[in-house]
DNA sequence: TTGAAAATTGAAAACGTTTTCAATTTTCAA
DNA sequence: TTGAAAATTGAAAACGTTTTCAATTTTCAA
């Protein structure tokens, strides 16, 4: 590596001042004389100039460093949170540090030592899998943290999510309103408070308009694709078959799609399919996929938001945010024949 | 935050050693004696202790951190790679820093700078876009850098990629000794090396087997679905149209099985499709995907541990590493009716 | 047993910042 | 014009490490 590093001290060596009032400069700015100010800042960009973010945290200052645990990558649900909380930080000069959860198994205390006295000024936590061990120490460290599609998993922490149970409502009440009366519905990995409030909305739905819920149309997936196509079999296989499958994600609903397909049935003529999250996938298969919009991307940039607000103003009480879900109308689901 | 942070001289202070000892035992270790080096060991347990990586990475130690530039998020052919490199590097406990293409539209060497200047001892690009100018740089600055999924953007460093015109070629071949003559092609985004690679292996395999190139049968795509799907649309309404096509990845590949079934074409009865890449989808489609599997997670491996090695002995060659592609059968293909 | 050489150890400097505190300069009311 | 108050500035300490250099201890051949 070059060792020709351009320091504080060759900056303001170039501008003719002390190193502090670069330093003054670089940050708040107060109380610099707006002349020493503008040679600073053009001895800055003579020399070329970037902070040592390793010094600057040392020295108690912020990293300018975000923590981003995922479970998994290469997801496009994940992708597009990963895309909101990208743009958000970047836009305030913040980088990322990725950490998968498969990665570390070993202890959670470690672990989460690790991750607060490493060089994050706090932590995003994408549908974490077992966070209640170190949620606590966190929330004990008041290191900053926010959790993005949380549901039940932590009551106390600020929070990002989308309404979950309101989705499965809006969907179920759709396929009511177009004559369903058989619908089936295909849980996502009920460990996740979203996939029971999926499941809730689905019930509640059924129950406001007076169709008895049958237990034979509720089948369990794992919000991936063989898993919906596992369980849009068994469905099909019933004896009194669903006229509408209602997948927990839309990654099952490719899934639900293949197995009619497979069967001969015509989507959506003679079976229709919802699914839920609209990535962008979901308007690019054919027939395109009705499905319940979940603004990933939005809770990407509001949990990073929030997450920036928390670390400038500590004391601030915990929030808890849910963005609303909307349906989208495409091609897969039509008016019982 | 909590300002109870261990550092080395508590740990000395418990183990009864100065801290140029502790030191030495977290780094090297050579010459402490056993005796205290236990003593140590058990001083850093008791207290929990962790290294402060900002403090060891400003004195000129390593800061275990590795950035790792992708163009964009949420793709399963990103997805595959970084959980390549994400294990590889764990094993060697560094850290990921994520920098994402569209994010620094800055001045590219601004960017370099900050990249370089950043906290990361490596820097692992994938398939980037116009690295021209800041490969240069880093060449320049010797600072350790690998590209993954290379072809033609640097001759000189050090690069992983896989076998794109092999690739190509026996995919190609597989369809003709199938008995197909009229194979449609679909290609990538043509500014990256990796699409022409796989061009020249398709038209390579029909020159060697005496069948002539048509223009027609070759369309532009780019990586995407709806992409895929809108050439193989055009393909199918030529006059004489395609017996099979070969989509230059996997996403276009499920694009064309998108156009084929709206036509009423049966898969592989009526057409033959075969894609690139192998992702997890592929293999979960219906029928399932015959595709060219690159070892995608393999290549993420295989960079990491390059860069790490780089970075261990700056002083070795590049080396340039290309992994085979491979033929995977699937259902997607059959002989020629 | 002795003493040179090797191994072990500790003190102190340094990495590049931010921030405290005191000193200096400027402002402005009387 | 004067001098107290406010604004500006610089010196120096500190963050937690690694590493150099010198001092001390240990080893072992003679």
């Amino acid at each position: 590596m070059s060792r020709t590093n351009v320091t504080i001290v060759d900056v303001a060596k170039e501008a003719g001042v002390s190193f502090a009032t670069v330093s003054r400069v670089l940050n708040d700015g107060a109380n610099v004389k707006p002349e020493k100010r503008a040679r600073v800042l053009r001895a800055i960009k003579r020399l070329g100039y970037t902070t040592n973010l390793q010094a600057r945290s040392l020295r108690g200052g912020r990293s300018h460093l975000i923590g981003l645990l995922v479970r998994d990558l290469g997801t496009a649900y994940i992708g597009e949170i990963m895309r909101g909380v990208d743009s958000e930080l970047a836009e305030n000069k913040y980088d990322v540090m990725l950490y998968t959860t498969h990665r570390h198994q070993a202890k959670e205390n470690e672990y989460v030592t690790a991750l607060t006295r490493g060089m994050t000024d706090g932590l995003l936590l994408v549908l974490p899998r077992h966070p209640e061990g170190y949620l606590k120490s966190l929330r004990q460290k008041k290191f900053p943290y926010v959790v993005i599609d949380h549901q039940g998993i932590d009551d106390r922490g600020p929070a990002v999510g989308a309404t979950n149970r309101a989705g499965g409502y809006d969907a179920t009440r759709y396929l009511l309103a177009l004559g369903h009366r058989r619908i089936g519905f295909i849980t996502g990995s009920m460990d996740l408070g979203c996939s029971r409030e999926r499941l809730d909305g689905y019930r509640a739905a059924l129950r406001d308009h007076g169709v008895a819920a049958d237990a034979e149309l509720v089948r369990e997936g794992n919000f991936q694709q063989p898993g919906g196509y596992a369980a849009a079999i068994e469905l099909m296989n019933l004896q009194d078959p669903p006229t509408a499958i209602f997948a927990s994600n839309d990654v099952m609903a490719f899934g639900v799609m293949e197995a009619a397909r497979e069967r001969g049935k015509k989507i959506p003529d003679d079976i229709s399919i919802i699914g839920f999250d609209d990535i962008p996938q979901a308007a690019q298969v054919h027939p395109p996929l009705t499905t319940i919009r979940q603004p990933l991307e939005e809770m990407g940039h509001r949990a990073a938001q929030m997450l920036l607000e928390i670390i400038e103003h500590p004391e601030q009480a915990a929030e808890k945010i849910e963005l609303p879900t909307e349906l989208v109308m495409r091609e897969s689901t039509r008016v019982l024949r």
